[in-house]
Order: C-alpha cells, then structure tokens, then sequence
DNA sequence: CTGAAAGCGCTTACAG
DNA sequence: CTGAAAGCGCTTACAG
C-alpha cells in the first residue's frame, strides 16, 4: 500500500510483487536476470502503482544528470526581438526532451560569465555536456570546456576543433549565392554590413564575402562590422550610403539587422529596392513585417540544433566527438530585391 | 588525494581533515554541531580542493530538485517573433538562478499536452514547482496541478485562484487609459482586436473593454477575437474596417498583432494613423521596426516573473500559496496614436 | 537465472 | 558539542 500524496518508489513495487529491489530494477529497464513471469508481474504492478522513475535518483547511481547546458551571453534587450535564439532553444528542447533529457538554460549579459557558469554546473554535476554558440576568434570557453572535459558541441563552428563535437557549415556558397543573385539584377556595387568581428563566424563570412567578390567582380567590397543595434546598424548603414559611390545593394548579417534597415528606409533618405535592395541572413516572420517584404537566406534552426544533440549524446556515449553540416540555407525571395 | 578528473565529494573531505562526512556536510552548510576549529579546517580543505556540492546528491536527500517547470504551449512558428516568451524565459531564469534553482522547460504546440507534461515531471521528480502562463477559461491544467498537488504560481491569472499563488492585475485601469488617450485625440470610434477569447486574459479584456467604453461613449464597442497570427489578424482588422461606420483606432492584444497590422497598412488601404490610429498590448522593439512607430502599453516582464518566482519559493517553504500584483502597465506614445 | 548487498554523494535524526 | 549510522531511490557488480 502507498499512502496517497507519496510517490511510489521500486521499493513499493519490490513489497507489492514480493521479490528484491533489484529485480525490480532489471525488469524495469528491460535487462536479462529475471524470468518472463516475474518481469510481467513487476511491469503489471508499476503500471497499477503509477511508478515513474525518479530523476535524481537515477541520475545519482549513473552519474550522470541527464541534462545538456546551453548559456546564452547575449544582452537580454536582443534576446526578445531576435528571433534566432528563442527557435534555437526550442529545437534543443526538443531534440532532448525526445531523448528524455532536458535543456539547462542560462543568460547572462557579460559574455565573460560564460566559462564560470560552466564550471559550477559540471562540477555540481548539474549537465553531462554542453551546447555552445555564437563562437568567438579566440573564444576563452574552449579552453575551459578542454580543461574541464566536458563533452561540447559547437554548433556552427567555423571547423572541426579538437577535442569538441562540431556542427560546422562553408558559407561560402551562400554568400557567392548572394552576390549572383544581386549581381542578376544588375546590382555592381554590394557592401555587407556585418555583426561584430569578435564573432567567429562575422569574421568569417567577412573573409569570404571579400574572396566571393573579388573572384566576381576583381575589387575588394565595402564591409562593416556592428553590433546587433538598431541605432548602430543604421550608423554603420548610413556610412555606406554616404560614400561618393555609395552602394545599390546591402547584405545584411541578420534578419533583425535587415528589417531595421528597410524599416527606417526613410530616415536614411533611400527607397527600399530601388535605390538599395536589402537583403538578409536568416529569415523569419519579421522579414515579411515590414514593407517592402526582406528577401533572406533561411535555414533550419531546429534541424540544425537536432544535430547538436544527435552528436552530443553520441559523444557521451562513445567518448568520441563527431562532426557535421549545418542544414543548407535557401534565399526566398521577396520585395527588398525585387527586379 | 583526489585524482584528477575526479570530482571532489564530502568524503574527500573528511579523509583530508580527519573528520566524518557528517561533519562535513554540517561544517559546509553552516549549522551548528562542529567547532569553530574543525569548521574552518573543512572550508579551507573544500577550498583547496574545489570541492562543489553534487546538486543530484542534495536532491536526492532533500527530495527536492531544485527546479521550477514551464511549459510553453503556444506553436512554435510563434514562440520566435513573439517577444513576450523569451523576455518571460529569461526572467524566470534569472530570477531562480539567483536563488540557486533552476528552469525546467518544454515547448510544445499542443495545449492538452501541458497536463501531462506536469504530471510526468511531477512523478519523476523533476520539479518542486510550476510556472502557468496563459490560463484559459475552465483550463484543465487548473485541475491536473491541484490533483497532483504541485505547488504552482498562475502568472497573469484573472484573479486568486484557491490552491495557487498568483500575480494577477486589474486591466481595466489600462484599457480606460486607452480609450482616454484615444478619446483625446478626437477618435469616437475605437475597436479593439483581442487574441482567443479561450484565454483568459483575453477573455477578461474583452469584458473590460466593453465596459470602459460603454462608461465613456455610452455604446458597446466592436470587438474580434483572432488569433496570434499574421493573416487573421488582419482579416479581422479588415473585416473592422469594412464596416459602413469603420473604426478610426484600433487597440491591439499584443506588439505583434499591432505590428503586423502598421507594416500591411497599405495592403488594408489605410494610412497609419490618418486614417486609422493603432495602439498595441505589450510593447517591445517590434514597435520600433516599422513606420509609423507603434504605441504601446509596456510591461516589465522581468519583474513579473521575479515576483512570480519569489511567490511561489515561498510557497515551497510554508506551504501556503500568496498573490501579488502584476507590474503596471505604462502608456509609450509613438507615431502610429500621433495626433 | 536469481537474490542480497553495496554504492552513488549528500542530509539528518539519533545516540554518546 | 561530536560522531557513527541510516536513509533518499535508484543501479549494478558479485556471490549463490
């Protein structure tokens, strides 16, 4: 008998069924070491008792938490408008409640924080491993994550790293892709307007939206690299614009980043295609507020952070970490690249 | 000696100092029952040794987990342009990560499954508490959380709610002082486009509404329901403006809803706000995006969700459920009301 | 194949 | 004030 309120543990089964913890433990989990007639009676009297197994317990005799760690180290102002971070945490949530593991989340504004969060919660046991973004030249997490030993996966990476499963993509064709479909309509004079170069990936496409547009049209282009601002996106925007031979198209390094620039087209004196066509990396619902809608490059947040995880929990299991490719993006077309 | 890789426990603790792991666990949680000496010579060896406490260990004696669960339950296609849960998230995060708890989350597009969600957690052990946004009217979650006897908080509940804490507010200041505002800039004819009246807060709106306005113009006033999507929402604003008498302002239940509504302006036939003034429920950088700007009543979701966090720690502790006021709303006047 | 026992890393009621 | 021991709810190596 289990008093109501009291959640039922193996041990009431054990009691109920007459045979030893142990038993009941092995046929639970579907192991060999208890005969046919036994399991069923135990599985039958789980079932009536409404076991669940307990989280914590189980996770104290594996040692492990059953939890991946995700720190978010963006100011939390971004963190509501930006689309990409609320769909990235919900595809991990996903992936890993499919699993039966959790997401543990933090935010913090200081990006500097990020390694100390890591620490404690490996060392209080809180995660098995890790999820991290938004990679930095010289990233001071990397060393913690190696130092420590905790499985990490680095989901768009700009290659494999040791030592770390990696989700890494080549954005070259993207952005090559970028250019012919501007260039397509005409356009001769691209500029890009980049997220800060402390991003390993900003830095990135920086190098190979220079390479792309040199091979095309045997100049280096015009780029520049700003936070995730309005004000600083459109400073950065009218510095372009203010050029002798100022630009006829903009790609932009985020949707977010796009739209706020096809939104205050007027400030900055231009129309929205015809003098500057826009067009954005990552896509979303907030390239289709604005008017004229934001042509963009999509691709798969919850596809890409089911990678994540696929590889992470193969790493927890073999020890040995993986590699793969960020889902390709696709350009949809819309009015800010109109012909 | 602890070897490296290994994580320090109170055992090692006590072997280093002479001492048992009791003492040690009093000596760390700063309880009486070890002298003053042996206390300092176990801090000092937990010091030196990097020693964290183990969070499953502790549970597993606490029989509590330190984490507090959220389901979201809205579509996914959502949950990224939609400011209000990832601002919500992060507050909760923060607000528990401060009091050494954590938050568990699961995302899913299906209300009905909520309920079973809880009672998974609930009976796994996962959680010592809820987190329920988004009450319906007669919601279902209502009566799995009392069965199951989950201390719970109902955030933005339409009032006291017998079993639960709650952070409940009085909208009818904030949608008179929207009528007030739109009153005195010469509109007599202010409709309002609600989100589905299954939820209730919008529910409760609704009813406001209609009674500020009556209290003001003497006359029901048009009201939709719709849903937190882009085309329904303005095929219910269309379906306003196609009246014989059409609306010259229109209050929006959320940023979003306004927003999609200014930056389709022109698709509705309408100039923003010569010919119709948009006000919006929620204010965030969305607001901001489009042009006109958007006027908005704000929240301080980060508040709110400490307070709703403090509520219902304490609820843990004494077992009695409380009630606080959410923040109040405040009125930021842009383009889209300009006179 | 089966069962009794130890262990995961903590906390705490209880006896000296 | 101090210490030895049992317990939280599981898993699993080990002996019958």
């Amino acid at each position: 008998m289990v008093e109501p309120g009291r959640r039922p543990t193996i041990a009431d089964i054990a009691r109920e069924v007459g045979v030893t913890k142990g038993a009941v433990s092995f046929a639970l989990n579907g192991r060999p070491g208890v005969s046919a007639d036994t399991r069923a009676r135990i599985l039958a009297a789980a079932e009536r008792l409404g076991w669940r197994p307990s989280t914590v317990a189980r996770s104290l005799s594996n040692l492990r938490s059953g939890s991946v760690g995700l720190v978010v180290t963006r100011p939390r102002s971004l963190l509501g408008v930006e689309p990409f971070y609320m769909r990235l945490i919900a595809g991990l949530e996903r992936a890993l409640h499919a699993d039966g593991r959790s997401l543990l989340l933090a935010v913090t504004d200081h990006p500097g924080d990020a390694a100390e969060i890591y620490r404690a919660w490996w060392s209080e046991r809180r995660v098995d491993g890790l999820v991290l973004t938004d990679l930095r030249t010289d990233d001071p997490r990397l060393a913690a994550v190696t130092d420590l030993g905790i499985p990490t996966v680095a989901l768009g990476a700009p290659g494999p790293l040791p030592g770390l499963s990696t989700v890494t993509g080549d954005d070259g064709p993207t952005l090559r892709a970028a250019l012919d479909h501007l260039a397509g309509l005409g356009h001769h004079r691209i500029a890009r307007v980049s997220g800060p170069a402390g991003f390993a990936h900003a830095a990135r496409r920086h190098a190979e939206f220079a390479a792309a547009h040199r091979t095309l049209f045997g100049t280096d282009p015009r780029q520049a690299h700003t936070r995730y601002v309005a004000d600083q996106v459109l400073a950065a925007t009218r510095e372009l614009l203010d050029d002798p031979e100022p630009p006829t198209a903009v790609v932009y390094d985020s949707d977010l980043m796009a739209v706020t620039v096809v939104g205050s087209a007027a400030e900055l004196g231009v129309r929205v295609p015809a003098d500057l066509a826009v067009l954005a990396w990552d896509d979303s619902p907030l390239c289709e507020l604005v008017r004229p809608r934001v042509s963009a490059f999509a691709h798969d947040v919850d596809a890409d952070g089911a990678t994540a995880v696929s590889l992470l929990i193969e790493q927890l299991r073999t020890g040995t970490p993986g590699h793969a490719e960020l889902s390709p993006r696709t350009l949809t077309v819309r009015g800010s690249t109109a012909g």
